[in-house]
DNA sequence: CAAATATAAAAGTATTACTATCAATATATA
DNA sequence: TATATATTGATAGTAATACTTTTATATTTG
């Protein structure tokens, strides 16, 4: 896909970072390589110093920058759900009814992942898969409170926050817009996970779509014909 | 709850553990107390160490019985799964009416637990705290696969797959009855954890129940009038 | 060119996740 | 009841992790 904008930035709570890993070469390096060596060999298995290896610095200078991965993972999964968030703002925003409005929304939010050229240092899709499989690690721990208090989850928030304002414009009198714009976002990731490790517990498959689930879900108990 | 059988025994892969923790009373001290303190501290702050201490025991004895913390974790879920399935079960088996018997175990699967005296070594309560905040980090690995060839997760699959067969018997022209069976499983977890943690992303609250809510999705989106 | 800043290298610490060994104790069986 | 066997406990040890600290060396900027 391409961007139309000259130059997005993704602005992330900078209490995620020590130092701003845009701000330098080695900075967007630990970002790049990150994001290919969690998706390698996962999260837990993820360590500072192998990064260090990878790209010819030291632990010692990436810690610089984060100070644990923990911190980075949620600075990864932010910068992905902002992404998402202007691709969602980007693609609705013109279009005046709030069905249509909310079906392209719900494409935007559960479609398979392609590459965005205008951010060079960043690959989408590992980064789509890294927050498949790891996404639910960042909050699920007995910090979660407190780090939401320190704004650490804003972005996603927000991101759940917009769909359930499009569902309540599609019907007003739907008593759960707020549960099910984060069932379609987590639920989605969910799907993913499943056709590919656990292929019988989900109905997706490469005919059918995680869309088409979710379009199908959400225009059904919204009470409204679905059009696509 | 009360149990009407003498005694039920949920049975686990014994490829779970080292030694059966039901076999002895350390065993099931081991079981009693790491639920207690999972639930308390956090699985990644748990150690063998620290139940040790707790339970009187030496780590090393502990290991006796699993070989990790990992293992005792799908031991637990496992736990959890096959008791859930085994009220799912008792409770829809007598039930004639696909509708009703739907509404039925939907309710089973979503509603907050309550303790089950039939197990007097383990909280059912407490083991539902942990499978909201846990059990997605005992898949989401890179042994995943090779963990669900041995059978780790056959309980889990098992009762997702009871479910959407009676997804099926409701509608038969439903093309997603897997994807809608995972769905409200994961989906009743992340709403109560969302219900804890993060409650802007949630319509759930004291006064509507994620059971509602999920029995809303599903009937709607079967296209039947919810009796609920 | 000097000063400030960024990065690299190396060493050190506490904790974790085990494994191995051996002693003590409980239990089963002859 | 004596003995064999299994179970548990105590201690020590190892490699890896997740850092922190210190010092040296580049690089940038004023």
């Amino acid at each position: 896909m391409k961007n139309l904008l000259q130059s997005v930035r993704i602005t992330i709570n900078d209490k995620l970072y020590v130092k701003d890993p845009e701000s330098s070469n080695l900075g967007k390096r630990i970002v790049e390589e990150s994001i290919i060596m969690i998706n390698d060999i996962g999260f837990e298995n993820f360590t500072f110093k192998k990064l260090g290896q990878k790209i010819g610095s030291n632990e010692s200078s990436i810690y610089r920058y984060f100070e644990n991965k923990h911190k980075l993972l949620l600075y990864l999964a932010s910068w992905y759900w902002g992404w998402l968030e202007y691709r969602l703002v980007f693609a609705t925003n013109n279009i005046p009814d709030a069905n249509a409005k909310l079906e392209k929304a719900i494409e935007i939010m559960t479609q398979a992942t392609e590459i965005d050229l205008a951010f060079t240092h960043i690959d989408e899709v590992l980064l789509n898969k890294i927050v498949i499989n790891e996404y639910s690690k960042s909050y699920l721990t007995k910090e979660v409170d407190m780090e939401n208090k320190e704004g650490y989850f804003v972005i996603y928030k927000r991101l759940v926050n917009r769909l359930s304002q499009m569902i309540k414009e599609v019907n007003t009198d739907y008593p759960y817009p707020e549960s099910l714009a984060s069932t379609l976002i987590e639920g989605a990731l969910h799907q993913y996970f499943l056709m590919d490790h656990f292929s019988s517990l989900t109905s997706c498959d490469v005919n059918v779509t995680p869309t088409e689930y979710f379009k199908h879900i959400a225009f059904n108990t919204l009470n409204i014909k679905n059009n696509g």
